[in-house]
DNA sequence: TGAATCTCTACTAATCCTGTAGTGTATTAG
DNA sequence: CTAATACACTACAGGATTAGTAGAGATTCA
């Protein structure tokens, strides 16, 4: 399961790339409309402008901006700056790579083997899928394909 | 990241597969072989019990012993027995599906879309490999394919 | 100046994770 | 039958993480 934190940030994100440009968003407005608790939001902001995803401004009539396209903005590096490596093992993550302790010799590690091939999968679509993809799919309203064998 | 606990289940599994059948291993014996914290492991191996994937005897001779065909043992069914869901969303679950609580319309919730695909990649990879497919890739020791892109 | 807004640090309550401890129960050798 | 051995079950503890809250500070603009 992603973070709440995680949850949240993807849905001011959404909020801000909806607005129009050079026309950002308050935070009270964003919590508003999202029903996100204020001061909580404010630490995912912070971390969001850290990350080079959104602007701020100071001042009576601030707020916040999107500062990149959302046709560049892809899922996984935006849920990596919030909740860290996605790697469901350390020895496979590229961002944030370790050895296991215990591991005496990865390449023969059942462990690791198991989990390689569907997280390589998992994390090449998160890659490639972009904000701007899934609000347009959002906005379709399309029922989600049928491969959505999930748990 | 998966917890500790899988981890540790996922290897006295493969410490079971490889004993000998009708062979069983004790578990002073997995945990002198893999390095497991004993009592920690007692509560994953009745977990794994519970789950129907080994049996146990008790007394002088007793032991844990894999009930279940290495071939038949898929990688996600393990996880979510230990784990619990594994789907990043409560509303991409199958086996523990719920709404998310402020979702208005999940057809048209960028969140879910976002991760729908990616997940179900994933899950389906999960569900589709084996133990015996694992245990065997791991015994050649052929170095995973370039394909893995990770964090 | 003053009001509005973002910034930053610290703190807290609850929950989860990773174990440890101890007692109970079944099995079997002798 | 008894003692030894191994699994079964429940409770608990310490640390880390999560999800927020609080409040003082800095910036901007009218």
């Amino acid at each position: 399961m992603i973070s709440q934190r995680a949850r949240y940030a993807f849905k001011a994100i959404v909020a801000l790339a909806r607005a129009k440009p050079g026309q950002g968003l308050q935070i009270r407005q964003l919590c508003e409309q999202e029903k996100l608790p204020r001061k909580f939001l404010e630490q995912i902001l912070l971390a969001l402008k850290a990350a080079g995803y959104i602007t701020s401004r100071r001042g009576r009539d601030g707020g916040y901006e999107l500062l990149k396209a959302p046709e560049s903005i892809a899922i996984g590096p935006l849920l990596r700056a919030i909740d860290g490596p996605i790697a469901p093992l350390p020895c496979l993550s590229r961002t944030a790579y370790k050895r296991c302790d215990d591991c005496r010799d990865e390449a023969h590690c059942e462990l690791r083997i198991a989990f390689s091939k569907a997280y390589s999968l998992y994390l090449s679509s998160l890659e490639t899928t972009t904000l701007a993809e899934v609000m347009a799919a959002a906005g379709d309203g399309q029922p989600l394909p049928d491969v959505l064998l999930s748990d």
